[in-house]
DNA sequence: TTAAGGATTGACT
DNA sequence: GTCAATCCTTAAT
């Protein structure tokens, strides 16, 4: 893997091929009050062609989730719950819709600007444990949407090394999407910044 | 136009 | 363990 870096065509390839070689990269992102990076150790997988209940893309473009369906390797980030936004690497080719979700992170760099945005409870380990929360340790708000992540002020940088990866079903999905049928959560193994898992009350069986 | 629910979190019992 | 916060998106009137 020496060598290796990602290239928009990495990213041409179906969420849920791409999201365990996702597991221990680096994302940067750099602002005005500094640069944070965060190695990705948990995310789950959406994919956009009808047949994933739990995806944005599910029913077709909106004006919501149109960032998805168009160039790969760019950020997908949604406002949830009246108050959170959760971040998405966008995969597979223009027209064609899946994503990334990135649920859990550890802080390797700014971790003082990330405490910053966390507040002065927040422990190290829960600084970007959870979607919400990840994008508050990076910087990332909704107005990010579409950005590029991999041209400044984002880059993204694959893992070094060899991880022992699991996989299970998606955290707080409703409905058939939730189901072991669509395992699409993958996570470091035994790493304290992977979230708890949380099934969703309507979650399909 | 209205209503239901959400790819969550943090506070509280 | 339970539950409220809070507003945008979607589907149904």
């Amino acid at each position: 893997m020496t060598g290796f870096v990602f290239d928009r065509t990495f990213f041409q390839a179906t969420a849920v091929e791409i999201a365990p070689a996702i597991l221990g990269a680096t994302l940067t992102h750099e602002t005005d009050e500094g640069p944070v990076t965060l190695r990705i150790t948990e995310v789950e997988a959406y994919l956009g062609d009808g047949t994933d209940p739990g995806s944005h893309a599910f029913r077709g473009k909106t004006a919501r989730n149109a960032v998805m369906f168009g160039e790969p390797g760019h950020l997908y980030a949604y406002f949830t719950y009246g108050m959170h936004v959760c971040g998405n690497i966008v995969c597979s080719p223009v027209g064609s819709a899946s994503g990334i979700l990135l649920r859990g992170a550890e802080v390797v760099d700014g971790i003082e600007l990330a405490r910053a945005r966390r507040g002065p409870t927040v422990r190290d380990r829960d600084l970007a444990r959870g979607p919400a929360r990840m994008t508050i340790a990076a910087g990332i708000r909704l107005a990010d949407n579409g950005a590029d992540l991999l041209s400044s002020p984002f880059s993204l940088e694959p893992a070094t090394t060899q991880l022992a990866a699991s996989s299970g079903p998606r955290t707080g999905v409703s409905g058939a999407g939730g189901s072991i049928e669509y395992s699409w959560r993958f996570w470091v193994t035994g790493d304290p910044t992977v979230s708890p898992y949380k099934r969703h009350p309507r979650a399909h069986a």
